[in-house]
RNA sequence: GGCCCCAUCGUCUAGAGGCCCAGGACACGGCCCUCUCAAGGCUGAAACACGGGUUCGAAUCCCGUUGGGGCCA
């Protein structure tokens, strides 16, 4: 029986939630779910001038929203890289104790200056090794590397990668300030929190052999790796702000269900076959690391907008009205307090609309009255003509008992064939009149849902517009 | 610049030597359905970066070139 998998995600709180790190963390999610192993939530939060508790907030409240639940990690204590410092000084003084790391006193400008040596000769700089047997006992603290012989990557995603350690350099542990290296940071949390598996980005692999040279010199195990490839822009440079939106709080707020969103993540990168569409438990039972692509992968938000469509259009009617409740009301709407009614009126908006912003502006008209007309249908529509047929309309509903799909379809059909018409004449007339546009979900539910008195009182409304007219 | 990674339709991808004159999905075009708009159905166009090998046979293996990305910064 193997070691239980415990993985991590570990953001810098320096901005929100990029939809980068956010498929990291999904990736490390179903990594665990589907081991049923730990999924530990770590802040590096060690750049402080740029870290702020906002952003920390703003990330967990993004994890959240997704769902990705962790098993470990903030509010507890002991989750923040600043809580921490004293684990790895701990660390550090073991490392120089055993041999491993010494202290280095060679000044910034030195080292400027071998380092623009070694680009004229065309050679990687690598750290000259001066202060490695001079035995002080200040300054920065640097990791002594082997010269000789390869460290190889065993990665889960690209297989074995090599790196000699004659293009590594004995880096720095811990500054002259006694701050600690990102590096040498996220080596000590990770063996102290006992991770198994490291799922991160691709930008970390150049820098895993040296982690890698780090743990063996602390004698602890080497857990494994997997570099997931970096999430890019249209034109195919790092996926950033100028490609648009690219934080989960700006997909949250543009009205994305958190499934749809995870939904894309997932396929980004990553498939089983050619199945597109996938709910948490199948993600949870048919991930597997070995299943992510090497190569990085396009950022296309058409793709997730048909993907939001697809979830709006066959989620649970009391689930989207749940989702689209709070979108009503910061349109300054207020939702029908009958919540069948209210589920009824989505029901004829979730195939219309890519998102729950969308979805609200589709069905204004149900929660308000039309403030205007589209202008060259009105123009059109709205006539001598059209006030009588629209009074015409008006009395045969009042006479109506039922003010049902059913009902309202008998009657306007019935007045079409009287009046010697076509179906679409009436149907955008009355549209006009309730809707106060010429796009909407179908007029006979839409008139139901509205209600008898309602729907009449536009009606009546627009005739009136229609004779004054004129 | 050095080192590392990557390379199938516009995009996400299937493909782990013959099943592929390359499959699915998004987007795009056409047709159908239709009270509008959608949704849906059918259908069309669209790719193995290039050059060498290996092999009876390569999108699949090897080498190189080119291009993109990452780290060092």
């Amino acid at each position: 029986m193997a070691a239980p998998v415990r993985v991590r995600f570990a953001p810098s709180p320096t901005g929100h939630l990029h939809v980068g790190g956010a498929r990291t963390a999904l990736f490390n999610w179903l990594f665990a779910r589907h081991h049923r192993g730990a999924f530990i939530l770590r802040i590096e939060d060690t750049d402080r001038s740029r870290s702020t508790d906002e952003h920390i907030v703003a990330i967990v409240d993004a994890l959240t929203w997704l769902g990705l639940d962790w098993d470990e990690g903030p509010p507890a204590p002991g989750y923040r890289q600043t809580e921490r410092l004293a684990i790895y000084s701990e660390h550090a003084q073991r490392l120089l104790a055993a041999g491993r790391a010494y202290y280095c006193d060679c000044s910034p400008e030195l080292l400027d200056r071998e380092r623009e040596a070694a680009q004229r000769r065309n050679e990687t700089f690598r750290y000259s090794g001066r202060c490695r047997e001079r035995g002080l006992t200040a300054g920065a603290l640097r990791l002594r590397i082997p010269t000789e012989g390869a460290t190889v990557v065993n990665d889960l995603i690209h297989g074995p990668v090599t790196f000699e350690h004659r293009q590594l350099d004995d880096w720095i542990l811990v500054r002259t300030d006694r701050t600690p290296t990102y590096n040498f940071c996220v080596v000590v949390d990770d063996v102290t929190m006992r991770i198994t598996h490291v799922i991160r980005g691709d930008d970390h692999l150049s820098n895993t052999p040296k982690q890698i040279l780090c743990y063996e010199a602390l004698d602890y195990a080497v857990p494994e790796f997997a570099h997931v490839s970096l999430i890019l822009g249209k034109d195919k440079s790092r996926l950033s702000k100028r490609h648009g939106a690219t934080s989960v709080q700006a997909f949250r707020d543009a009205g994305f269900p958190a499934d749809a969103l995870v939904n894309y993540l997932a396929r980004l990168g990553w498939s089983h076959g050619d199945q597109e569409v996938f709910s948490r438990a199948e993600l949870v039972e048919l991930f597997d690391i070995k299943d992510v692509a090497t190569s990085a992968a396009v950022f296309d938000a058409i793709k997730l907008e048909w993907l939001s469509q697809h979830y709006l259009k066959t989620m649970d009617g009391a689930r989207l009205a749940g989702l689209a409740a709070p979108f009503v009301r910061a349109a300054g709407l207020t939702p029908p307090a009958d919540q069948a009614r209210f589920v009824g009126m989505l029901d004829t908006l979730r195939e219309r609309a890519k998102t729950l912003v969308e979805l609200v502006e589709q069905g204004r008209f149900y929660f308000e009255r039309p403030s205007v007309y589209e202008p060259k249908a009105a123009q059109k529509l709205l006539t001598v003509e059209g006030a009588r047929r629209l009074h015409a309309l008006i009395e045969r509903l009042e006479a109506e008992r039922e003010f049902t799909v059913a009902a309202i379809e008998r009657v306007v059909r019935g007045l079409t064939d009287e009046l010697g018409l076509k179906l679409v004449d009436l149907a955008q007339l009355a549209r006009l009149a309730v809707t106060g546009r010429t796009a909407s979900p179908p007029i006979f539910d839409v008139l139901a849902l509205s209600g008898r008195d309602e729907s009449l009182a536009r009606l009546c409304r627009a005739r009136e517009i229609a004779e004054r007219a004129a």
